[in-house]
This record gives C-alpha cells, structure tokens and sequence, in this order.
DNA sequence: ATGTATGCAAACCATTTGCAATGAC
DNA sequence: GTCATTGCAAATGGTTTGCATACAT
C-alpha cells in the first residue's frame, strides 16, 4: 500500500466515525494504522502484540471492537477457517474495493499457518457462481494441507 | 446411501478396527450407524442429540474420540468453517472416495445454516491447483451469504 | 457536563483432558 | 485378568460481556 492509500485510508476512517458520530481515540487510531500497514492475516493477539512492542497496551476487548469497527468500515474481514482463533484479513486498499476480493487461502493442518494466494479466473469464477435465492456476501476458497516449512520438518524427522 | 453401501461401510470400519487392534464397542458401532444415516453437516451434539433420542446416551467425550476414528477410517471429515463448532461431513460413501470430495458450501451468515453443493467444473479446477512445495490434502470452498428462509424473514420484516 | 470508550475481570462454551470405573478381549 | 474405552468433571483458551473508570466531545 502506497503512503498515500495509507492516508486516504486514514481520513476516510476519520469520516467514518464523524459521520457516526463515534469518538476519535487514539486507541481506535492505533489498530487502524497497524491493520493497514499489516501484511497476510492477522488476529487479535497478533494486533496486541505488535502495539506492545511499541509499549503501547491496549485490552484485547477494545481490539476486538476496533476490529468489528473496522469491518464495518469495510477494509477487514473476519475469517473463521480455524475453530481455534478469529484471524482478519485486508480486502482491499479502500471500502470500495471490499467486495471485489474473494480471498483463497493456503492453510497448513501441521502448524496453523495461513497464507493469501490469489488465482484470478478461480476467483472470477467463484464470484460467477449463482444459488437461487441465496445472496452471497463474499467467498473464501481453503485449501488444506501441510506447508513447505513443515513438509521440511517432516522429512529431516524421518532421516 | 444403499442398504448395501451401509454394509459395506458397517463392515469396513469393523475391519479397521480389527485391523488397528481396536475394540468393537456398541458405543462406536451407534456413532457410525448414525454418522452413515445423516444428510448434510453434523456436530457432535447433533448425534448426541440424535442417539439421545433413541435413549441411547453417550458422553460428548466419547462421540468425539469416536468422530475422531472415524475421520482417521476416512468417511468423514472435520470442518472449521465456523469458529463456535466445528461441524463434520461425510466425504464419500467409502474410504476409497475420501481424497476424491472437495466440498463446496454456502453458509447463512444469519443464521449459520449451512448446505453442502457440488460444482464440478470448480471441485475439478480446484482440485488440479498445484502450490510449490505445498502438499494439498483437500479443500474447501466456502460461499457466504443469506440463505432463502433469511431473506424472507428479513423481507417480511420490512413490509 | 454528558455519555461513549476503555480496561479489567468474569463469563462463555465447544472441545479436550485426567482419571476412576467399566467392560471387550 | 488386562488394559483399552467410557463417562464424569475439570481444564482450556480465544472471544465476549458487565461494569466501574477515564476521557472525547
């Protein structure tokens, strides 16, 4: 993302809360600015931590808000592809953008790990696909399997 | 399913026990039968509920092992696509057809219903997805949205 | 001054785990 | 008789909630 999507993102966050008449705080400012400058997915803790390492604490409470905040900003989407945490990811540079993007996802069953993998004509025919009345909102395409780090780990555990 | 693949199936998974040296209990012989019968996505309280019914109780600890055993024998498979509970579903009528399913699923973001559709041309396409060094078990296509019964729900609620 | 946002701690809840009792072999 | 399996109850852990305090407006 460019410095100046980063600030176009940043005022248009700033509207979005005027015109709902919600509070400006720097605990709302601090997780925008770090979902947008974050690369891949993300979940509260990782949110938590990378602000703590700035000595910035916030409570997992008011990131769980901001997050639900910025969902309905329309830049982040919580994915639930794991029972055992909420991870959040980035749909585009803009609330425009939002639901252009239908995210497909390499998840490893070793370790947990995700990662964002685009293929355009899955993408645009996922998009393509009609249920009758059924209104689809986005789509998320998961494939699972184990990653090259622990195929690795695997291999030199066998040797 | 046929009377005659529910056979096969019963006995199958009698084999596999006997195979892995593992007991034949009417516990795991009543989750099977169960887990064979249903249509469409279960959660462990589903056969709970289910054997409860035919006053049959079994712990929840117990279905899960089971669901567990199941799922190694390769008739079913767990899904996270929901981050309260986990929901399993059936992959095939046999073993053999475990690795061949990549099921396809529209959920209701309303109501968390969830149906289970088949594409073909997109299980194929995603199914012939190569990712360097990244060994794919299966996958999951996930379409989310407002399911029928919701959309007339909210559009009474409108009127 | 007002009332929203934050942080803490407790609640939540499906799933997992530890352990004693049961029962398949 | 052995030892795997069951069932109970307690533990788990990310997320949510209730409430007192802090602070943006």
């Amino acid at each position: 993302m460019t410095p100046e999507q980063k600030n176009n993102l940043i005022e248009a966050f700033d509207a979005f809360l005027s015109k709902k008449h919600l509070r400006h705080t720097p605990e709302r400012r601090a997780v925008l600015e770090k979902v947008v400058e974050i690369t891949g997915s993300f979940s509260a803790a990782d949110i938590h931590d990378i602000l703590q390492a700035e000595n910035l604490t916030l409570s997992l409470a008011t990131i769980y808000s901001t997050f639900a905040l910025i969902e309905e900003f329309g830049i982040i989407r919580r994915q639930d592809y794991s029972r055992r945490k909420a991870l959040y990811e980035r749909t585009g540079n803009s609330p425009k953008t939002f639901r252009a993007t239908n995210q497909c996802h390499l998840i490893c069953t070793s370790c947990g790990k995700t990662r964002i993998v685009t293929d355009a004509d899955l993408t645009r025919y996922v998009a393509g696909l009609i249920f009758p009345r059924f209104t689809t909102t986005h789509t998320s395409i998961n494939i699972y399997g184990i990653c090259p780090s622990c195929n690795r780990k695997n291999k030199s555990k066998k040797q």
